[in-house]
DNA sequence: TATCACTATTTTGTACACAATTTGAAAAGT
DNA sequence: ACTTTTCAAATTGTGTACAAAATAGTGATA
């Protein structure tokens, strides 16, 4: 198979049903769809050339994720928090992400070491050329290298569920230049941090960094 | 509506397929149906009285959720492990569940206090009683009521869903009366850690009380 | 006897249609 | 003018049918 073919297979996953699953997940965390916003099952089912059915299942998944809630009224919509509830998901993510980083630091070997160096220099390419959308995948990549190097698929798990969930909230802290370059900076103190392979040191400099990282999100929210 | 009613909604919930999901649910927690088990769409269909439809909206949530999963031949599994992916699960668990006995002994009030109390209560009588299914359910309501304690529906919802994954393996190390007295009696321990409302401390407690849990589960499985 | 190919059967994915709720609005009555 | 009731339209839930895919089984050939 070429390489366009694996893309696509990328892409088209396998059925209907994960295609409308995958697309409509992007066009979440993009900002495309807006946290509040109603998705109608027939309105779907059109843009998608699909029936209803599949669009029913995607929906239904994407609910049992939290990404989509059910609302008190009819239909289904996409998550909106108050900041409230924000700062809530934020505590939860805040534990995760820290006990990632304690796992981690006990867990670093060649291999790990060097994704998260990588993702790192990606994060500050991206940051110097204050190019927006690509500091937000590479900072995505830097955090899952770190779930990665947990060795633990199922931390991995829940702390890139959380990441999904609260993605379109994080995302408009990034404004400026300046706020991509900082970030990047926080990311080389957290790397120093869970490479001294010293647990407590870095699941504190985790939460110092998310600290910082949620404040700037309830601030812009 | 009288109370024959409202328990028949909570036992029909709203849909079909909501029913089906939750049965299903059920019949995992219990261990009716065991891990590797195949689950099949229209076997399912005939035994619920329904059509294919419902059926497949309930194990498609139930895969989202991680109670069951996709095989890699046809159809769908209850979730098995093996002994290494088991460890790693409670790996994560024992991270979360730590996490919210420490939020919980730092916003702990009367009502909460209260609630933990009522459920130990229930733990000890069925622990005394020998009813090994009372003590099932009645654990799950005391480690419940330490999440609604946490004051964090998300740190709750994360901890009952690794409950759920885990919740058949875990119950496979009640074996006898003296097992369900022994757990009974480390939930008065962790009790007294976590109503000192030393976050540390109850911190602590917890690791402890799984450390022990899983350990044990692990032997069993 | 073993392997390959082809067929048949099971199973999954999707479309469509219908029934059951619910919401929103209009109309009627106080 | 405000409440209540009724009705219509939209929307969701479920059943059924059909198409596509995959697995198992059977047979043929080397």
């Amino acid at each position: 198979m070429l390489k366009v073919a694996k893309d696509e297979k990328t892409e088209q996953k396998r059925s209907t049903a994960q295609r409308i699953e995958h697309s409509l997940m992007e066009e979440i965390a993009v900002g495309e769809l807006f946290p509040g916003q109603r998705l109608d099952e027939v309105g779907l089912a059109e843009r998608f050339g699909a029936s209803r059915t599949p669009v029913r299942e995607a929906l239904s998944r994407l609910t049992a994720q939290g990404v989509l809630v059910a609302g008190e009224k009819r239909g289904v919509f996409v998550a909106k928090y108050t900041r409230e509830e924000l700062s809530q998901i934020f505590e939860a993510m805040h534990e995760i992400e820290s006990a990632c980083a304690r796992i981690a630091a006990t867990r670093l070997n060649l291999l790990t070491r060097s994704e998260i160096e990588t993702a790192q220099t990606a994060c500050v390419l991206a940051a110097e050329g204050g190019d927006r959308t690509a500091y937000l995948r590479a900072n995505e990549g830097f955090h899952m290298a770190i779930y990665k190097a947990t060795g633990n698929p199922y931390m991995a798990e829940i702390a890139l569920e959380f990441r999904r969930r609260t993605g379109p909230f994080r995302a408009k802290k990034f404004a400026t230049k300046e706020d991509l370059i900082a970030s990047a900076q926080n990311h080389q103190e957290l790397i120093d941090d869970i490479f001294s392979e010293d647990s407590a040191t870095a699941s504190k400099s985790m939460r110092d960094h998310m600290t910082v990282s949620f404040i700037q999100a309830l601030k812009a929210n």
